[in-house]
DNA sequence: CTGCGACTTGAAGTACGGTTCAAGTCAAGA
DNA sequence: TCTTGACTTGAACCGTACTTCAAGTCGCAG
């Protein structure tokens, strides 16, 4: 143990991804194997950190070819740096909506219009959310 | 004009909504036609307040199908403020995460590390989202 | 009355993010 | 040595949320 290589079982139990996600993950780009154990892709132990960031990344609603390009760019790409900051501009606007969406289940859950979908608070609340959506 | 029912047209045009959307939402239950004219669908009015929140909600990240159990609820269903109460718990999850994926990008998009992926700082903010996520 | 155009239908197609399948291969343990 | 079990492959399939397609139908303007 301890060697400078984990094989996809071991890689696959440590991240809680299936091995079909590694692979599928690597048919995107967005992994690397090491190399071969037998027939069974080997990974360097630092595609751990990887896959969390890819995990968390996807977690925020990036999709993988997002991603992948912020994964394989080029260390001098200019233009990554930028593209985070719009990233980090469009989570802004995101995390508002939820914010007002949230504010609105909560006083749904305990508003006792009935039904709820007439309680004019609630209408206001949904209104101010679609509202920020078209923009 | 002023008419008490809008044909589909009408609403596809005012919800930005296609009409095939219509279509799908109301073989998915989410809305129903007032009847028809010829063959064409009319709504009430009021299907706007219903596709607003529809879409508010899709933007929430809710399926179709959690919508429709929200809006097909009983009115004397209890446990719709549960379950509302619940979103709003989820939400609060959601919203903690997006601002710690927002820091991250944040210090990403401003930080001079090259390659960016061994930044320490951005390592640490994307462990510290990767451990929420877990959870 | 005729033609245009926007709708109607069910079925098939699309994009995304994977999972599942059948058949095969390999390392390791008994 | 032989079996076992977890992997390998490409291809097919899944669920979500729609859109697009072909063929047909209708209201309305001219």
């Amino acid at each position: 143990m301890d060697e400078e290589w984990l094989d996809i079982g071991e890689v696959a139990a440590r991240s809680g991804l299936a091995p079909s996600a590694l692979r599928f993950y690597e048919k995107r780009g967005l992994i690397e194997a090491l190399g071969r154990n037998g027939l069974r892709r080997t990974y360097r132990p630092d595609v751990l950190e990887r896959l969390a960031l890819i995990s968390c990344a996807r977690g925020a609603g990036f999709t993988i070819a997002e991603i992948t390009r912020f994964l394989v760019a080029d260390p001098d790409d200019s233009g990554l740096r930028d593209r985070m900051a719009a990233k980090a501009l469009e989570l802004d606007l995101r995390i508002a909506q939820l914010d007002r969406l949230r504010a609105s289940l909560r006083h749904a859950a305990t508003c006792t219009h009935e039904p709820l979908v007439e309680c004019p608070e609630f209408k206001r609340a949904v209104g101010a959310v679609a509202a920020a959506t078209a923009l």
